[in-house]
DNA sequence: CGGGCGCTTGATAGGCCTCAACGTAAGTGG
DNA sequence: CCACTTACGTTGAGGCCTATCAAGCGCCCG
């Protein structure tokens, strides 16, 4: 195994599969295109034709679609490293929004540079068709924790998947990680009202096990609620 | 366009891209391995590793998750034309099991005809990929359902989700299909009782706008329910 | 300094769950 | 051919989890 790259998104494909140089180089000419957007701003909105594709460099990102009775499904929660609206390079239509939560910087992906990489080199794409199969286990399993979870238990799994995420890419570790949510992304996300979301969060940390606040998730300690929750990092990799 | 084929999974990935009689040729190739379960039979358990991938020939299946608490969660439905296990392609090892339905025939896919096929027919991939990124949208559909609507309207979806995905193979039409789910399994697959889905299978009998019941769901009148429900069906093309 | 946003907390209500009992139909074995 | 079993569907009673409404606090920013 080469260096531990420091690029987010190098380092997550190499999680999946080990990259050589080369290869690791091609990954970096993916992202060349770099583009900056303000917290707040909606990358891609629903139903939108031809949306952009990125890599996420740095910042957060969400993905939501609003139900017709305005109420809005966070359906994914992007941090350094992965893809924005892969799948529109598909359909060239997109059927979610993507919002910028911090300010970001985003790579564009060409359709022909992805491409021509995978023609170069299949390992490469193969590593791709990972992060976008992840992806989809993501999605699976938070299906899984609305349907047939409480509350408490919801909340603490996702909190533990984006630790898992994160230390992934080198932005967090057991102990905890900067996250820029607030209540409502976590309810929106997890299909709760804010004010469930903030009772549920006291109650955790006054049972001394996770640390919800002022943009900082902070496991007293994460192997027992792991234990406690049967949190099993399993279905990421 | 050439003849509609019979086919359940040709027919399907005709909807997506406009595939040559030689194409047609080749998806057709692809499943060859004929292969019968029983009713009931499980063809995947959840953590085995390398389980085969098939496409459905004729009959139903569900995936699903067993939760550590012991309660079950159904991921996906599949019907004639679908492909059961694509993931675990990639991944060596599956993370949900999948059952039969009924009784079924499914054609098992070897990775080297899927390859073969790839390379040779770019189209024919590009169509499997469009099923696999349907396949994804479904379940985020799914999820914005239990996250954010109300058992009735989920129900609703979810029986005119089947009956537009049928109806694209020819098993339905927009009076209604055969349907082989059991309560139980609308309950496992919205994040519901099975009690509270028979009480809201009768309020909507009774209300005179869908019937589910002896194998069979029937609409009274299809577009006013989807308009009451407020059902777009965009998000599977 | 007003206003917006996020967080917090209390009171109240309701949707859905759980428990439990019973009906019905189909399959099994003697 | 009938007792028995099993699976699915139906219905009622009671209660919990979570939503909703409402009000107040602190902070940042124009």
């Amino acid at each position: 195994m080469s260096v531990v790259p420091t690029n987010p998104f190098a380092r997550k494909l190499s999680a999946f599969i080990d990259l050589s140089d080369e290869e690791l180089g091609i990954v970096e000419n993916i992202h060349q295109r770099r583009k900056h957007f303000f917290a707040g701003r909606v990358l891609v909105h629903e139903g939108q034709k031809d949306p952009a594709t990125y890599v996420l460099v740095s910042g957060w990102a969400i993905s939501y679609k609003v139900q017709p009775n305005g109420e809005r499904q966070i359906v994914g929660i992007q941090v350094p490293g992965d893809i924005l609206g892969l799948r529109s390079l598909l359909t060239k239509r997109s059927d979610q929004s993507i919002e910028a939560i911090l300010s970001i910087q985003a790579a564009e992906i060409e359709v022909f540079d992805l491409v021509e990489a995978f023609m170069k080199t299949p390992r490469v794409a193969t590593a791709i068709l990972c992060a976008a199969s992840q992806d989809k286990a993501i999605v699976v399993e938070r299906l899984g924790s609305i349907g047939r979870r409480d509350a408490e238990v919801r909340i603490i799994h996702l909190l533990l998947e984006l630790c898992y995420r994160l230390t992934s890419v080198g932005l967090g570790t057991k102990a905890g990680y900067a996250c820029p949510l607030t209540q409502s992304h976590l309810a929106d996300a997890l299909g709760m009202s804010p004010v469930h979301v903030n009772r549920v969060l006291r109650k955790l940390r006054e049972a001394r096990m996770v640390t919800f606040r002022d943009g900082f998730v902070t496991f007293t300690d994460h192997d027992r609620l792991a234990a406690y929750s049967r949190f099993d990092p399993d279905y990421m990799s």
